[in-house]
DNA sequence: CATTAACTTGACGTTAACGTTAAGTTAATG
DNA sequence: CATTAACTTAACGTTAACGTCAAGTTAATG
């Protein structure tokens, strides 16, 4: 990364929780179930560019509706060692589960949703003839 | 409905449960939060056709990471009176506001599993080599 | 430099979604 | 018809994901 590119943004725990929508309460019990490791300057929390785009990854495995312990294995995918061949298997297997779930869930999302826009279709109209 | 069609499926809790996956305990909470409401025989409870269907869309409703009170909210949605003209109206906001938020979630879906299909690939290759 | 605002670590409280006994009741069966 | 298996309600237990004080510490500012 040259010089111009480097990201310095920092933030205060309340400013990226405001940041993001989400309390510092919210960050902190983050921190101790180890989805995120803030730097410390003295003991205040100190949040870089790379802690906001690891929150980002959080909070959209959030809204897909995964736990926190599930976002964290799913992280720790990412950052697992990928050296040892037994790694990558397990790597491989839970990526695949991983998959399926979440082809599983488009189904039923897509389900829902062509059902909630026929509702949407028969209001709006019955709302029109008003 | 004619007589061949009708539906005279009939379960038990632990049946229904075992049919669907859940305990039959589940089902009775479920109950005592009114998003089902099988027919007592005596005090005994007898799970038909529709009970069936109402269920499967409750756990549809999970897959997708819904509370059970928005579940319940959901369902109430189907069930509505649309005879009065504020029921619609709160109807149309709401699905509305299910479809954003299905929506928003089909892309947060769509960015993960790109993400997971690139690893999946790397491991893959990196097996096949072995 | 005194004070306020923002931070820190506990620790207890809360809600959701069930699991798990416990203690009694009913249905089925040898 | 006695017993067992499956049911019932009631009540307490558990885990996840934070919210909410409380009590102390540090940074910023008039």
């Amino acid at each position: 990364m040259n010089i111009e590119s480097a990201n310095t943004e920092l933030y205060t725990a309340s400013e990226l929780g405001e940041k993001l929508g989400v309390s510092a309460r919210t960050l902190r019990f983050y921190e101790t179930k180890e989805l995120i490791n803030p730097t410390r300057v003295g003991n205040r929390r100190i949040y870089n560019y790379q802690d906001n785009a690891r929150m980002t990854l959080i909070l959209r495995g959030k809204r897909i509706g995964f736990s926190l312990d599930e976002i964290k294995e799913f992280l720790d995918l990412y950052d697992a060692d990928p050296s040892q061949i037994k790694q990558i298997e397990l790597l491989h297997a839970s990526v695949k589960q991983r998959i399926d779930q979440l082809k599983q869930q488009q189904q039923d999302i897509n389900l829902t949703l062509n059902e909630l826009e026929d509702i949407h279709q028969a209001t709006t109209q019955t709302l029109q003839k008003l």
